[in-house]
Formats: C-alpha cells, sequence, structure tokens
RNA sequence: GGGCGUAUAGCUCAGCUGGGAGAGCAUCUGCCUUACAAGCAGAGGGUCAUAGGUUCGAGCCCUAUUACGCCCACCA
C-alpha cells in the first residue's frame, strides 16, 4: 500500500491495481456458510452478441452497491454473474458475419457448421462483457459464472421441458403464431411490438352466389383475400338477414365461400360483414375454430405470396396488395377506400412487420402455470420496487395466453423431442432414444427446432445454482434475495422466472424485484444504435473512472424511473471522488512524519473530545442511520445524497476546517485527539460510500493505518470491513448545539464580510453580544480565527452601549457587530436591517397565525406546536434585537 | 380501448410514511486562504402544471382537467 497520496485524484493509477487485488484475494468469493445468513442477487446476463452499455453498467453498479453493502454487514454476499446465449439475437450477428466474411448465407451450410461458427462468436465475444464488467467494478464471484447453454444450464432446461410436458402444460399444436418473414421464425407474443402505421381500409364486394345482393366488406390487408374461407356477420345484423347461410363469391378469385354468424363480427366496425382469413389473423383463426373452416394459407414464410394467389405467386405481400387492389378496382369490386391508422405487429428484433400464421408448434399451457405467480404477489411473497410495477405484472398474468416456445433457429436449446419417421410417434425425453416405444423401429428424428431463449433465463435464479442437482449452494443460496433488472423486461424476464421457480421450487425465486429505469441521452431519448446516441460507459471509464461514473448512474436516481445521462452529473460526481482524494490527503499529512511513520493518535479512551469532535462523530453516526434505512428501502439514490452531503457539506467544509487549528497547535494531546478523530471518522466515511465508489475508498483505506485482521478479512480490506451501525446511545446533543451556534456565527462574520466588501486579508475585531451563550466563547473564537481572519472578539451583555460603525447580524441568540469604521455605508447597513426586519417580521406574523388557529394547538402532536412555540421566542427576540439595532445606528 | 408515469429554480433532477421547499449545473460577486481552482466564501432565482376537495396544516392524500412520455390491447 501506498501511504502517499498522489497530488491529484488519478483513477487509472489505482483502478485496475485494486480489482485485481480484490480477485486475487478471493475477496468477492461467497461460500456456504452455517455462520451467515445468504444474500444473493444473480446478474441477469447480458447478451453474448453485445458490448457493456449505459444500461448494463446502471443494472450492474445497483446491484454491485447492495451486494457490497451486504457483504460489509457481514452476509455471505453472493452475486453470480453470467451471460446469454441470446438464441435469435447471436443467430443474427453470426448470419450477419457469415455472409460478409465468406459471403456465404445460412442455407448454404449444415446445421453443424453454423453451430460451429456460432460456438466460435461465443469464444471470441462471449468474455467480452465480463471484462468489462471488472472495469466497472463489479464484486461478482466469477468462479461461478455460468452460461446459458453450459453443461448444467442445457440439463436444467431439458429437465425443465420434460416436467411440464409430461404433466400436460407444455404441448404441441397447429395454431396460428406470430411469424417473422424476415428472421424466419415464430415469436413469443411479448417479442411483438405494437406500432401505429398509416393504412387504409378497402371496401369491396362480395357478390352473392344465387345472383342476389351481395356484401360488402372493409379490410385493411386485400392481399389475404386469397385465404378468406368466409364472412361473418353478426347475428342480429339486419342488414345481413338474407345472406346468413348462403354463400357469396371470392371476386376474381371466384370460389364461393359462406356467410356465418360469429360474435366476431361488430356491426360497429366497417360495413359490419368482415371477411374471415383463419390462416393469417388471429382472430379469424378463433372464428375458423368454431366454425370449422378450412384454413387457406395464401402467403409463405418469408412473406410472398404463394400458389394461392395465382398469378400474384411469388410476389412480395405489398407490391400484392398493390396491384390485386389495382385488379379488383378495374373489375369493379372496389367499393371506396379509406384512411385509416392500422396497428401493426412488428418484430422486436429486426422490426419486420409480423405474419400471423398456422404451423406446428410447441407450447406451454399458461393459465394454470401464472396462478402461483399471481398468488406470489397478492400475497406479498413477492415485493415490486417500486410498488406499481405489481399492477402491471398482474394485468399480465391475469391476461396470459399460451407461450410459443418453438423457434426456427439453430442457436439455442434444441428441443428434446424426438418424432418417429416409422409411425410418427412424438417421444419427449432426456436423452435421444434408440428404439421407437411405440413400433420398435430405430428411426428417430430430433424437432429441429430450438428453444425461446426465455425459456432458459426463466431458469436461471435456480440453474445457477445448480439444479435440478441437489447442491449446497442451492439449499443455501436460494431464493435469491433480490432481482435487480430493468421495467422493460417484466415480461420477458420476471414474470417467466417467477412461474419457473413456483413450479420447480415451489417458491418465489427472490423476495423483491427491483426495476430501474432506462439511461437515456442528455436530451431524453432512448439510447440506440440507429440514432448513434449511445454513450460507451467504457470510455467514460477511461475518462473520470469507474467510480465517477456508477456514482453518476446511482445518485439523483428514484426507482424505477427513466434517467438522463447528464454530462455535468458525471463531472460533479468526478469532483468529488477529487474531493475525498483531498481530504484525505489532508488527513495523512497529519498523521505522518517526515520519514513517513504514523504519528502517535489517541484511541478511544484516552481521546479528549472537543465539541467538533463529537458533533462530526455524531453527524457520522446519524448518517450511518439514515444510508443503511435508504438502502434497506432501495432507496439508493437518497443514500449516495447523504453520504455525499455528509463527506462534502459536513466533514470537508466544516469539519476539517474546525480542526485545522488544533492540528497546527503545540498541544500534543490535542493533535493525538484529532488525529484519532480524524481517521476515526474518515473510515467510518469510506465505509459508507464503498459500495457506490469502491475504487478510490479502497484505495485511501489502504494508506491509512492497517487495520486488524480477521478470520473473515484477512488482508484487512475496506471491502470486507464492518459496515457502520448506528450508535443509538450517542448523545452529544449539548456539543452539537454549540457547533451549530458557532456554525451561525461564523456564517455571520462570512457574510458581512463579503457584505462590506472587506477583503478577506483584513483582520476583523469582533463584538458578539450574548447572554446565552458565554460559555463557549472560547471555542467560537478559535473557530472563527481560523475562518474569518478575526483577530479579537469582545463578548458583552445586549445591556449598554454598543460600538459605533458596525455591521451586524443576529442569529438565535447573539448579536454579532463588527466594526469596520470606514466601510460602513450607513445607507446599506439600514437598508440591509430594514429587509432582515421585514423577513423576521413575517416569521413572527406566520408563527403567531399558526398558534392562534384553535385547530393547530388542539389537533397537531404536542410536539410540533411546542417547536412553533419555541421558534416563535426566537423569532420575537432576533426581531428585538434587530429593531435596536436598527433605531440605534438611525439615531447616529 | 385499457393501464401507468412525468409536470418542483434558467437546465437536469432529488424530496422516505402530510408540519412553510433542496442538490448539481448555469448566472452574479469576491478569493491562487499552507487538502482540493476538479476548489473556497457569498448572492440572486420557485403562487411545487391547472381547478376543486380532505385536513388544524398539502409539493406529498382524494377527484377532475391539460400537456408530454411509456406500456398493454383481437389490427375487418
Amino acid at each position: 500500500m501506498n501511504k502517499n497520496l498522489s497530488k491529484t485524484y488519478n483513477p487509472k493509477d489505482f483502478e485496475d491495481r485494486i480489482y485485481e487485488m480484490w480477485e486475487s484475494t478471493g475477496a468477492f468469493n461467497a461460500e456456504v456458510d452455517e455462520n451467515k445468513k445468504p444474500y444473493t442477487i444473480v446478474m441477469p446476463p447480458p447478451n453474448i452478441t453485445g458490448q457493456l452499455h449505459m444500461g448494463h453498467a446502471l443494472d450492474q453498479t445497483l446491484q454491485d452497491v447492495l451486494t457490497r453493502w451486504r457483504r460489509m454487514q457481514g452476509y455471505s454476499a453472493l452475486w453470480l454473474p453470467g451471460s446469454d446465449h441470446a438464441s435469435i439475437a447471436t443467430e443474427v450477428k453470426v448470419v450477419e458475419k457469415l455472409k460478409k466474411e465468406t459471403g456465404k448465407d445460412k442455407h448454404d451450410m449444415t446445421r453443424e457448421e453454423f453451430l460451429e461458427h456460432a460456438w466460435e462468436w461465443k469464444r471470441e465475444y462471449g468474455g467480452r462483457i465480463t471484462k468489462q464488467c471488472r472495469k466497472l467494478g463489479d464484486s461478482c464471484d466469477w468462479r461461478r459464472e455460468r452460461f446459458t447453454m453450459d453443461e448444467g444450464c442445457n440439463k436444467a432446461v431439458t429437465e425443465f421441458f420434460i416436467r411440464l410436458y409430461e404433466k400436460g402444460a407444455i404441448y404441441r399444436g397447429n395454431r396460428i403464431i406470430n411469424w417473422c418473414p424476415s428472421c424466419e421464425t415464430t415469436l413469443s407474443d411479448a417479442e411483438v411490438d405494437h406500432e401505429d402505421l398509416n393504412g387504409k381500409y378497402w371496401y369491396f364486394y362480395y357478390p352473392a352466389a344465387d345472383g342476389s345482393e351481395g356484401i360488402t366488406i372493409a379490410t385493411s390487408r386485400p392481399e389475404t383475400m386469397f385465404g378468406d374461407t368466409a364472412i361473418a356477420v353478426s347475428e342480429d345484423d339486419p342488414r345481413y338477414q338474407h345472406l346468413i347461410g348462403k354463400t357469396v363469391i371470392l371476386p376474381i378469385v371466384g370460389r364461393e365461400i359462406p356467410v356465418i354468424t360469429d360474435e366476431h363480427a361488430d356491426p360497429e366496425k366497417g360495413t359490419g360483414a368482415v371477411k374471415i382469413t383463419p390462416s393469417h389473423d388471429p382472430n379469424d383463426f378463433e372464428v375458423g375454430e368454431r366454425h370449422n373452416l378450412e384454413r387457406i394459407c395464401c402467403i409463405d414464410k418469408t412473406a410472398h405470396m404463394n400458389e394461392m394467389a395465382g398469378k400474384y405467386a411469388g410476389m412480395d405481400r405489398y407490391e400484392c396488395r398493390k396491384l390485386w387492389v389495382q385488379e379488383l378496382d378495374e373489375a369493379g369490386f372496389l367499393v371506396k377506400t379509406e384512411d385509416m391508422v392500422i396497428p401493426a405487429g412488428k418484430c422486436y428484433r429486426c422490426h419486420t412487420v409480423i405474419e400471423p400464421m398456422i404451423s406446428d408448434q410447441w407450447f406451454v399451457a399458461m393459465k394454470e402455470l401464472a396462478k402461483p405467480a399471481i398468488e406470489a404477489a397478492t400475497s406479498g411473497k413477492l415485493i415490486h420496487v417500486p410498488a406499481r410495477f405489481e399492477k402491471i405484472y398482474l394485468n399480465w398474468l391475469n391476461d396470459i395466453r399460451d407461450w410459443c416456445i418453438s423457434r426456427q433457429l439453430w442457436w439455442g436449446h434444441r428441443i428434446p423431442a424426438y418424432y418417429c419417421d416409422e409411425c410418427g410417434e412424438t417421444v419427449v425425453a432426456r436423452e435421444m432414444p434408440t428404439v421407437c416405444p411405440k413400433c420398435g423401429c430405430t428411426h428417430l428424428t430430433q424437432d429441429e427446432d430450438v428453444l425461446d431463449t426465455w425459456f432458459s433465463s426463466a431458469l436461471w435464479p435456480f440453474s445457477t445454482l445448480g439444479w435440478p442437482d441437489k447442491t449446497p449452494e442451492l439449499d443455501y443460496f436460494y431464493p435469491n434475495s433480490v432481482m435487480v433488472t430493468g421495467y422493460d423486461i417484466l415480461f420477458f424476464w420476471v414474470i417467466r422466472m417467477v412461474f419457473s421457480s413456483c413450479e420447480t421450487m415451489g417458491e418465489v425465486p427472490f423476495k423483491h424485484v427491483f426495476l430501474h429505469g432506462l439511461v437515456r441521452d442528455e436530451q431524453g431519448r432512448k439510447m440506440s444504435k440507429s440514432l448513434g446516441n449511445g454513450i460507451d460507459p467504457l470510455e467514460v471509464i477511461d475518462e473520470v473512472g469507474a467510480d465517477a461514473l456508477r456514482f453518476m448512474l446511482c445518485t439523483g436516481i428514484s426507482p424505477g424511473n427513466d434517467m438522463r445521462f447528464i454530462r455535468g452529473k458525471l463531472e460533479n460526481a468526478r469532483n468529488f471522488a477529487n474531493k475525498l482524494w483531498n481530504a484525505s490527503r489532508f488527513t495523512l499529512m497529519n498523521l505522518l512524519d517526515d520519514e513517513g511513520n504514523f504519528l502517535e493518535m489517541a484511541d478511544e479512551a484516552s481521546a479528549c473530545l472537543r465539541d467538533e469532535d463529537k458533533w462530526i462523530i455524531s453527524r457520522v453516526n446519524e448518517a450511518a442511520k439514515d444510508i443503511t434505512d435508504s438502502l434497506e428501502k432501495f432507496e439508493l439514490g437518497l443514500a449516495g445524497q447523504k453520504v455525499y452531503d455528509l463527506i462534502w457539506d459536513e466533514f470537508c467544509d466544516w469539519y476539517i476546517e474546525l480542526v485545522k487549528r488544533r492540528l497546527w497547535s503545540d498541544d500534543e494531546e490535542d493533535k493525538k485527539t484529532a488525529r484519532f478523530v480524524l481517521v476515526k471518522v474518515l473510515r467510518d466515511q469510506l465505509k459508507l460510500l464503498h459500495p457506490f465508489m469502491p475504487f478510490i475508498t479502497e484505495e485511501i483505506w489502504g494508506a491509512l493505518p492497517k487495520v486488524e485482521a480477521t478470520e473473515d478479512n484477512p488482508n484487512g480490506l475496506l471491502i470486507r470491513a464492518e459496515w457502520p451501525e448506528y450508535d443509538e446511545s450517542l448523545d452529544y446533543s449539548d456539543a452539537e448545539l454549540r457547533i451549530n451556534t458557532a456554525m451561525d456565527i461564523i456564517k455571520a462574520v462570512r457574510n458581512i464580510r463579503v457584505e462590506a466588501d472587506a477583503a478577506p486579508s483584513r483582520k476583523l475585531n469582533l463584538v458578539i453580544r450574548t447572554d446565552s451563550i458565554e460559555d463557549m466563547i472560547p471555542q467560537i473564537e478559535d473557530y472563527i480565527k481560523s475562518i474569518a481572519n478575526v483577530i479579537g472578539i469582545t463578548v458583552s451583555g445586549f445591556e449598554g452601549d454598543a460600538p459605533d460603525d458596525v455591521m451586524s447580524a443576529v442569529i438565535d441568540g447573539a448579536e454579532i457587530l463588527v466594526p469596520l469604521d470606514e466601510l460602513v455605508d450607513i445607507a446599506a447597513e439600514i437598508e440591509r436591517l430594514e429587509k432582515e426586519k421585514k423577513r423576521l417580521e413575517g416569521e413572527v406574523m406566520r408563527v403567531d397565525k399558526k398558534l392562534s388557529n384553535q385547530g393547530f394547538v388542539a389537533k397537531a402532536p404536542a410536539a410540533v406546536v411546542e417547536e412553533e412555540r419555541q421558534k416563535g421566542e426566537k423569532y420575537r427576540e432576533m426581531l428585538e434585537t434587530v429593531t435596536s439595532r436598527l433605531e440605534a445606528i438611525k439615531a447616529k
């Protein structure tokens, strides 16, 4: 350790070194330890496709703050890191890369070849983010790092799939699903983004087959007409009674389709008659189910028309729409056109408009699985922070639909289902069966599809701890203490973890789910690649250090709300680090002799505490309470602000200034006490700040006298030091009162000096008129001398003559007079005092009004009333003093 | 269509369970005071979106309204 801190704060000098030291000494390691309480956070696994972005930085900073704090509190605090294979995202990236590098398409290679490239990607980039996490200071137990496609997680995924299958909660069905024509895979409902597009309603006339009056329908998707298999009207719609049960003719196509009645047809919408295309619309699909309609698919997997569209076969769906409308118009079937805003579903990855399609897919039946997850929230076993997210969570679960989990991709967990080529039997098994259990043949083929990425992340809280095996870790660290993640993946992830855990573990995966917002850019826009407005955390760290970034990210925020990345806030955080750095340098300067040895200092027993010592100790004690309380409530922003105020305002601006004079005195005993207090309170402050700014605090800690090693903290590091506990018995209220008065006096003198335009170098002679705080004058004298260049203080009661040519200020219990001779501008001074008088009169009036309100006196708590009375007295006294001063100066 | 969030100093935001509003930045003034100019000291600046209500007392609770943003929704 380096006892001499460098002159300026330069985080690059030590951040990497400190991190390396933590890691190499095992400071992050969490063990199963029955003598400690467990605290577990499992990191939301970043995608292996990505780079660390600001969202990760925020997410991980919050987790690290909580982990470090609990570790210091004596918990066996495990923060388990890992990464996600991100099935679709990675596959897209790998495809792009291959296309760029080799010109090859996915279809130009075998599944095995492709997977080889995908694993290559994982090897190359999978570790990128975890390296970047280290720069942030993440105190993860890296020994326990996991990957969603490692052996253990694979086992968990298969096990979970099979268990759900066996109880009938997973099934394979031919149903309508969301299809992304660009990614060429299904998507779950959660993966579809809804967006309003400018579109049209086209009204088309369908002639009746028997030659009577036909029917006009409205559609926003004319190209799906080739798949129409009915027209639905409302049962009691008077307009269409004559057609119910008859057939109409699909214009141009010539196919006859029935007119049916169904609840889906809304007389208010369009013409009240709706065309039914079961193959390309979720509602129509359901109508088709109810009426046993034929399903005619007319659009293929790449969103091109198929042979059902006749001459349009092979044409893009939108191109077809244009020409088809034109053809219908020319043939006289287009009745009218209306501009309309049409909501469209888009792929959350590539933003292509999704195409509803019917296909054979695997689903999780959600209704039953959702029940325990709903109960978990309503019964309070799962607590949302902030609470408002519980409603959103419940709304989603109450309205949940079955989850389509199969994806037509290669990168991911392959579905453990095998089909018999001979008899068509489906076998779901942990390993590929050698023979078909039904027909006994050996020709079995595994399902080609992989599972939704979120299927494996849903198991993350327990798969990472060893499930399905019964491991000591699972037993000890499960359930997790809190899940920290962005509100944007509440549906994707949080809900699925909860029901998966209720299903497999029989309990919630975590007690709290702590949701944070997004980091936006300076203008409040979402950071995105397409906008190019992302800010790279690593560049920020390079510039101002990880501590400043972390502090900036977790202060001035409130849970669940988005935040902006403000440059000025970052600089302020950096300046704060610099401030602490210099305060620590000051402390060390007064601790070390010329040879760099620590000077003698007092201890708890021998210290002879003076008022300011007691005051700062008390302030630190109170702060420890507030900070701990805030952290308990996940109010990290408040906690961070509190440490900031403590260190900058109270320790640096007041205590250090107050203690300087003593450190420079010849009183050896007093110096020993001052050194003792400085080190004591600095240490506590380093502890309180450590979760937020781990690097700088550890570095300074190391420069201070070494602390005793313990079994739990063999190297005496800050990261494993004990969190300051609030000492309830500590009562230094007398000292605090005196220091507060001294501060008031000092502030008043400073104010007068500036008002009078007196140079700081000018020596002042001061008169303090008081009859209540005389006993503390010697100390005040010291403080003021050290700060305000006061050369002499005269104390007198309020009686008798006051000096002339003064500027004055009134505080609670005293009047401060500063003789300035020629500097006093009488007119200005009168104006100043008049203003002060007016202010005090206002205060007195306000208090009087309140106290004369019978309702207030009768109903407000006694303490509040008493407080108000004291305030009234105080203001009245101050007003009297100001008034008499004003009279005196006017008389002159 | 349903739900949620936000509205506080010029800007960006805090403000925990109701007891006369704070920070950072910016602005103005004075300081290279032996830890720190990434600093110190001082100052100005707010009918806490609007209108009602509850209460002795409302930035905070209730109702309505307005503006902006977000999420969800079966999209003829």
